[in-house]
DNA sequence: CTATAACTCTCAA
DNA sequence: CTAACGTTGAGAGTTATAG
């Protein structure tokens, strides 16, 4: 029988910001989504004055100045950085780690019984927070949804212990007592809508959800839900990945700062887009052989006249040059774009992509691609920043670009945005 | 008709 | 002053289309 952890950072947004801003400790915080639209990370404090997950930040202006929220713009740099500092810790714990997302990770432990786990979770605790800073919660239990539902324990103190739980030492009716107090939207893969469906049928927490019939399950949900079950009842179906695969597709979208109406910032915020969506097609060392762009107007503001539309095209042979790639965009967009609306968001997808490897015979045939010219561009843009090096139709003003108001410095990686102080 | 492609819906962080 | 609501990716299930 093998254990899994789940270790998860506490509002991990908001504790990246504190590790560098200790005055917000205690007082409400949240982090906001790009354009400073909606709360994506919020403090213990915040969540108690009812501040909710994705709650746009202008309808909680009453509440900001009445208690003093402290609103942030999200930086994903310093956010990418401690997160990295962090897993590279936590991955010292364990034989096998699967980095599941910015601010969690599975680790897998075969021959657990060695452990005291609780002590163990505890360690972890205490060195991410002495190492890095941030506070971490830690589930433990032999199956991957199990782990997760464990580390939410950890978290709501479920189960007595500060920010550690582990499973494996409840026995059948401490778990069946726990689990018929967890609302079945807590479990993993149970969503808004599947919590809805379940609770018309009378399956309201995780213990009626474990002891419901599988096969029915199946047949009026989905396979998916079948497994999570399995789960719950300690039957490991998902195993850890620890290399991420290759993306099978990449998106690059936005929202603009500001509506757009002309063509022509539309063009340099899609060419901006690409620009991005290459760079990381070609890190993964792919190639993309179908390309899409798609526009929208703000489908909030139903004052205005809505449009929205998406259009794609294949390439006569898959590439990964921005340059190539640019032209490809530019010529959807101007089918698709249509004057008189204001367009508030953009985005590009690469699609059908594969290996530059197994290309290489065609490429030696024919390969338009400016190969060394985008190893340039990749290199100078690695050491310089992104966007050093780029194409003029990405525009140079970008007067469309995202609102990022609230920012903190990037601490960690950039020299030039420390403060005097530090 | 089947096999596959294209699209829609749901979920997650 | 007013208006102001994220991004990226996966997978399953459904519908459309090709052969």
């Amino acid at each position: 029988m093998s254990v899994f952890a789940l270790v998860d950072g506490n509002n991990f947004y908001v504790s990246c910001e504190r590790v560098f801003n200790p005055k917000l400790e205690g007082r409400p915080v949240v982090v906001l989504s790009n354009n400073d639209g909606c709360a994506v990370a919020r403090s213990a404090e915040v969540k108690a004055l009812g501040v909710k997950m994705g709650m746009p930040w202008f309808k909680m202006q009453d509440l900001a100045r009445r208690h003093g929220i402290v609103a942030l713009s999200s930086n994903y740099e310093l956010y990418a950085d401690l997160s990295s500092r962090m897993m590279s810790i936590l991955g010292r714990y364990a034989p096998e780690q699967e980095i599941y997302s910015i601010d969690e990770c599975f680790l897998g432990f075969d021959g657990f019984q060695r452990y005291d786990l609780m002590t163990y979770g505890h360690d972890m605790r205490q060195t991410v927070r002495q190492w890095v800073g941030i506070p971490v919660c830690v589930g433990f239990a032999t199956t991957k949804t199990l782990a997760k539902l464990a580390n939410h324990c950890a978290k709501k103190g479920l189960t007595g212990a500060e920010g550690v739980c582990d499973f494996t030492r409840l026995n059948e009716q401490e778990i069946q007592e726990l689990f018929t107090r967890i609302p079945v939207g807590e479990v993993w893969g149970v969503g808004r809508k599947l919590a809805e469906r379940l609770e018309e049928r009378g399956i309201a927490h995780v213990d009626a959800l474990r002891r419901s019939d599988a096969k029915v399950l199946r047949r009026e949900f989905s396979v998916v839900l079948e497994r999570t079950v399995a789960e719950l009842n300690g039957v490991s179906c998902l195993g850890l990945d620890e290399i991420a695969p290759n993306k099978q597709q990449i998106m690059s979208s936005r929202s603009f700062g500001k509506y757009l109406h002309d063509l022509e910032p539309l063009e340099q915020a899609v060419a901006s887009y690409m620009a991005i969506a290459a760079e990381k097609l070609r890190r993964q060392q792919s190639k993309a052989g179908l390309v899409q762009v798609y526009v929208r107007t703000n489908p909030f503001a139903e004052h205005l006249p809505q449009y929205q539309q998406g259009l794609s095209a294949p390439l006569p042979e898959p590439s990964d040059d921005t340059l190539r790639l640019i032209k490809v965009a530019r010529w959807l967009l101007k089918k698709i774009y249509r004057p008189g609306y204001a367009y508030q968001k953009a985005g590009v997808v690469l699609m059908d992509l594969q290996e530059t490897a197994s290309l290489q015979r065609s490429l030696f045939a024919h390969n338009p691609d400016n190969e060394r010219l985008m190893e340039v561009m990749d290199r100078v843009n690695a050491v310089w920043g992104r966007g050093t090096l780029r194409c003029a139709t990405e525009g140079l003003q970008k007067e469309w670009s995202m609102k990022r108001e609230k920012k903190s410095p990037n601490f960690t990686t950039r020299w030039d945005e420390l403060p005097e102080a530090y």
